[in-house]
DNA sequence: AAGTGGTCTAGACCACGGC
DNA sequence: CCGTGGTCTAGACCACTTC
């Protein structure tokens, strides 16, 4: 197997002019991460299994030609990511898949993990500049152009959630709003805009239903119900989107883990 | 600065025999880490603050006598651990302290941490046979026996929560529990009975006040609460406690971070 | 130009698990 | 006994920042 190499410190190896790289004809890539990215695909494309053994350190540096420490950091790496497990004595064995906690998932990915259809009727979509409250939980100047959106969100055709979302409106148009009721807000800032999310920062309480939420969520009024406010980011300290939910409590549990 | 070596593989260097150690007269603890620690303490003890830079891997080998690569592993694990910043070019400086997200903290640190004094009033502490629910998310067989402990928490006096507490009696004796009134549960666990919490599942659902609940922390009847499942462990998967706290949710918010 | 972190080499010895 | 990961050496070149 041939690398890209990024330096060329030794004078034997064949490693510069046509070569055969892993990934295209990328260069400047590092050697141990060409490794680490294709061990990795040959995990995530199953042909390893959990609990399988990988080639060892040594193997590893004669198959790619490479120094010992070169593969151990590419082996390093898998196993910061949880990967790969690296016992002494015994090797390096994929990792059993990863259970993750306190992910931050869509409403749209929550239903579909939980097999249940989604779908959203925009209450309102409107562009405001009176919601000083929310601009500086956006970290915006007062009287800043928002855009407001707020969608009645089902689950199989019954009514779990009101949310309010707000983002500024340079982020994103008002008529690529109009799309959201049947697209996860997720996806477009994800795929069509490009923006990476990185997490949010959430609060939560217990409130009651007033009329309008009761009547539209299809419970009593004054209902215990709960309040899910959430500041959604990307990269960067600039948050993206601040939103306001209200959850049936009898459909919709919140689920943590906290490490000591 | 001499350290203990892990091993002798050059001939020259006298670092076997008498050597001063970075802690006592600690032997196999490798190179890398003694100097870990050794910048670490630094770090905490604070003769290094925020932004100051970090001598450089060079400077670091030099100074303790080992190779660039060893004081390198010593600098890259102080930057998994969140302790330092790398930047090419630029060096390797001491990171902001960081804010911790979705730790796991008792209710009397909670309180501590806002600048509230912290009470509880024992409501009830019976043993228990018969809770075939608690047993199961405390993984216990149905029938065991159970040590049941009800508070009601204040906050400089002013009623914050209620909150049951299930144990094994294996666990934790009654007349040790009764010391509870005045006793963090965490701290009775982490100190008294040395052991050591790793992490704790909760689940947060929103409910209303029953009138027993509404005269306790003296709210009307009725009003939404916060509720809050949580099963505590140590190391290894078998759960500790398992407890059910009902929240003013005038007082208590709910805070935690998620990831994508 | 000097210094930094990032990458890389081609070796080495150690403790330990499985055969 | 052999192979494994863990530790360690004594160098090297690179891209980059700072002065």
């Amino acid at each position: 197997m041939k690398l890209t190499p990024l330096i060329n410190s030794s004078e034997g190896l064949e490693r510069s002019g046509p070569s055969i790289s892993l990934i295209g004809m990328e260069r400047k890539i590092p050697l141990y991460k060409q490794i680490h990215s294709a061990i990795k695909q040959r995990i995530q494309s199953g042909e390893l299994k959990a609990g399988d053994p990988i080639d060892s350190e040594r193997v590893v540096a004669k198959h790619y030609g490479v120094s010992l420490m070169t593969a151990r950091h590419a082996l390093k790496e898998l196993e910061l990511e949880g990967l790969v497990l690296r016992r002494p004595a015994v090797g390096t064995l994929v990792a059993p898949p990863r259970i993750q906690f306190n992910k931050l998932i869509s409403f749209s990915e929550q239903m579909a993990s939980r097999g249940l259809a989604v779908h959203s009727k925009i209450l309102a979509l409107v562009v405001t500049k009176k919601e000083d409250e929310v601009s500086s939980r956006l970290s915006l100047p007062c009287g800043s152009t928002l855009i407001k959106l707020e969608r009645l969100r089902f689950g199989d055709n019954d009514p779990f959630a009101i949310e309010v979302t707000y983002f500024a409106q340079k982020d994103l148009s008002k008529n690529r709003a109009e799309t959201l009721n049947r697209r996860s807000l997720f996806g477009l800032f994800e795929n069509e805009l490009q923006r990476k999310l990185a997490y949010a920062d959430e609060e939560v309480d217990a409130t009651a239903a007033d009329p309008r939420t009761a009547k539209f969520l299809k419970i009593p009024q004054g209902a215990p119900i709960l309040r899910i406010r959430q500041i959604l980011y990307t990269a960067g300290p600039q948050p993206i989107a601040f939103s306001r939910g209200l959850y049936r409590s009898d459909r919709h549990s919140f689920v943590i883990r906290r490490f000591r």
